[in-house]
DNA sequence: CGCGCGGTTGATCAACCTCAACCCGCGTGG
DNA sequence: CCACGCGGGTTGAGGTTGATCAACCGCGCG
């Protein structure tokens, strides 16, 4: 789902001075930032000069193309790494979707990791990898499912992410435009299969950002590829 | 595109022993493999034992879904990387397009690497940002464009990569299913497209497997989402 | 010769996009 | 206090793209 979970540990505060990147909000001394929601940690092409750890919070990370479409590559939360995917210039933008606070840390010391420390050297590759392996994953879903299979899976994703609340509740803090954005489909068309899953029963928004799942069952066999056998829809038009 | 090019340097044929992973061609002595067109260098679920690097001729990694529906990620060549994205099991299969011939690095080998030098180490991790560079580039493409914009920049990209014949002329050796599974079509959209680019003369079939393009100036603007101010189209049916 | 594989082409159809109206909650300013 | 506008979301009508189903072609091969 590109939604890189696993965390890596091992980047303790110490160490990594400072070193302000050019401009705004220089961090306290330990090489932490925090930004508001909707604000940008990066831009696409803005100088990589360190990655950055997530520590709390969610982001959304997107490309834009020369015709001014945009993709979301992938959200992230607690523990993901920001920024591998990148050569000098960083070619994702980073938007925070909620409050998020992030460790900062300068390329100087990636390199620094890999020449010294294998054993984190290593840890870091597999980061990379699930991370690759998670974009390959959601290449496939955008390619090849239909619109009611991609919805499906990502609210089951998004809900086993969410550790707190495992109850088949959760926060789902992005905008409609976002999944969208996300999943390849239009906002107008996610909206309506929100509101023909909940239509359906299958889930309940308590509220426009809190969902939860009732037939988790048939969300899992609507995103195999399974008919959803065509449930009741609750007071049918 | 998912097409990572960057070649990689240093897995000297040195060290490495055969180690024979599970049946089939045992490698030489050098670590080395060969295998055929249309054969597999592994499958969704073997056992990851070893990475390769590609030494010669195209693979393409794909994934199945649950419901049979296939997803090549990616396309690969000559100083490639495969098996980055797995752990223990490969989550792609990798499937010779031409005759391949590629190196195996032994996993053992590549911790040690990790451990030990951190030169090679460093290289490493960048080979693999920068295939999930490529991962999440090509996400974008399959989740926003047109097939017509999609078809434009798939030849590009091939013509590109082709180091050989660089006046616009260049093999294409995937099958017209491989460039639909790629791009997120049906094999019918990307024959009918490329017989449209035909007729209209951006493009010229030497073979079905040999493409001269012919107005690149065209492909670029259509690739980039601008008409392509719907130029003549020779022999009008 | 017949068959199978890969590709092309045509007709039809549905999924999804597009455009537009509308709703609701909220903050702002008169 | 209310009017207003705005951002985000929902809903509807209609259009287009690309999928689906099916026929057909050319070629290589047993």
């Amino acid at each position: 789902m590109c939604i890189a979970g696993g965390a890596i540990t091992g980047f303790s505060p110490e160490a990594a001075q400072p070193k302000s990147p050019a401009g705004e909000r220089t961090p306290q001394r330990a090489a932490s930032r925090h930004v508001a929601a909707h604000d940008h940690l990066y831009y696409e092409g803005d100088a990589r000069d360190c990655l950055y750890v997530v520590e709390s919070g969610w982001v959304k990370l997107y490309r834009t193309l020369i015709d001014g479409q945009r993709q979301i590559v992938g959200f992230a939360n607690k523990g993901s790494i920001l920024g591998l995917e990148s050569d000098v210039e960083h070619s994702n933008g980073c938007e925070a979707v909620t409050p998020v606070s992030v460790r900062c840390i300068p390329m100087a010391r990636v390199t620094e990791i890999c020449l010294n420390d294998g054993k984190l050297a290593n840890q870091l590759l597999r980061q990379v990898g699930r991370q690759l392996g998670a974009a390959q994953a959601q290449l496939a879903a955008v390619g090849t499912q239909s619109a009611e299979q991609k919805l499906a899976n990502f609210l089951l994703t998004i809900c086993d992410l969410c550790d707190d609340a495992n109850d088949g509740q959760f926060d789902m803090p992005m905008r409609r435009g976002d999944m969208a954005e996300f999943l390849g489909l239009r906002l107008e068309t996610v909206s309506r299969k929100m509101s023909e899953f909940q239509r359906r029963g299958w889930i309940r928004m308590e509220s426009l950002y809190h969902c939860r799942i009732v037939r988790r069952d048939i969300l899992e066999s609507l995103g195999e590829g399974g008919t959803a056998d065509d449930g009741p829809i609750l007071r049918a038009s």
